[in-house]
DNA sequence: GTGGATGCAAAGAATTTGCAACCAA
DNA sequence: TTGGTTGCAAATTCTTTGCATCCAC
């Protein structure tokens, strides 16, 4: 487990061996989701930045360009929207997601290798998976 | 395994007993959803109804209704629209979806439990979740 | 300086809502 | 008959695109 210092510099060198560029709106957004306990929305992240300091549509397109970069995940949800996350390769895991606040937690654990091998075993490539759980926390209840 | 006849049958009735009237845009789609080798969009099923038979919304509005009385699922993917299938109570199972051509295909097995008890655990309730995975199948490589 | 990045406006795609006409029970 | 259902139009929500300006390298 790194730093948020480290995961800021190891995100910018992932950034830069992309030639994608070094800038402010890139920066924030890279702190906040270093900072982040859980998945947040494109929306989300654009009011905690301030509503009016950087454009939703650039934290759109640079949420693209972070995942394409392997720093972020995107995870569509029941809800329709996509919630985005710190790429932490060490461990894989998913998330348990109230179906009234959103809000969501980590699960650790992860068993779907299995049937990842199945996929594989049928002829696809490049395999991955979406998982998420859907409950009513406690608060909520 | 039960006929397709009985699995019309079942569905209305489970229609019935939540005092939804049966229509025939109802029976129209639940013959199509009960035909379906593979789980598709709200789209998909306007269409193979003939674009002009009934309207998108009332195909909207009855998987919504569908949904509420157990009678399909609908799982969000991983291109933002969603899939809906005949929710065979049976077994459960889940799909591996091909990134270029969108097909899907089913999966035996799911080794969720574990992580929906953790949930539980967690005080979460009505605990539910949603597992994809997505590749690429051998026809579009 | 130059090509990638940004902001603003506008387009797109999927889904939902309002309301009058309609029809299953 | 009457309240649930439908169709049409329009609104919403999330996300993407176009284009001129701007700035990181």
């Amino acid at each position: 487990m790194s730093s948020p210092e480290a995961k800021f510099d190891n995100a910018l060198s992932n950034l830069k061996k992309e030639s994608y560029r070094i800038t402010e709106p890139r920066k924030a957004l890279l702190k906040l989701l270093i900072d982040s306990s859980h998945p947040k929305s494109a929306d989300d992240l654009h009011s905690e930045l301030g509503e009016k300091s950087y454009d939703l549509v650039t934290v759109y397109r640079n949420l693209e360009t972070f995942e394409q970069a392997g720093i972020v995940n995107r995870m569509p949800t029941e809800s329709g929207k996509s919630l985005y996350e710190l790429n932490e390769a060490q461990h894989h895991y998913h998330h348990i997601i109230c179906r009234k606040c959103h809000r969501a937690e980590k699960l650790d654990h992860c068993e779907v290798e299995k049937l990842e091998l199945l996929a594989k075993n049928l002829g696809y490539s490049e395999v991955t998976h979406v998982l998420e759980l859907y409950g009513v926390c406690e608060d909520c209840r």
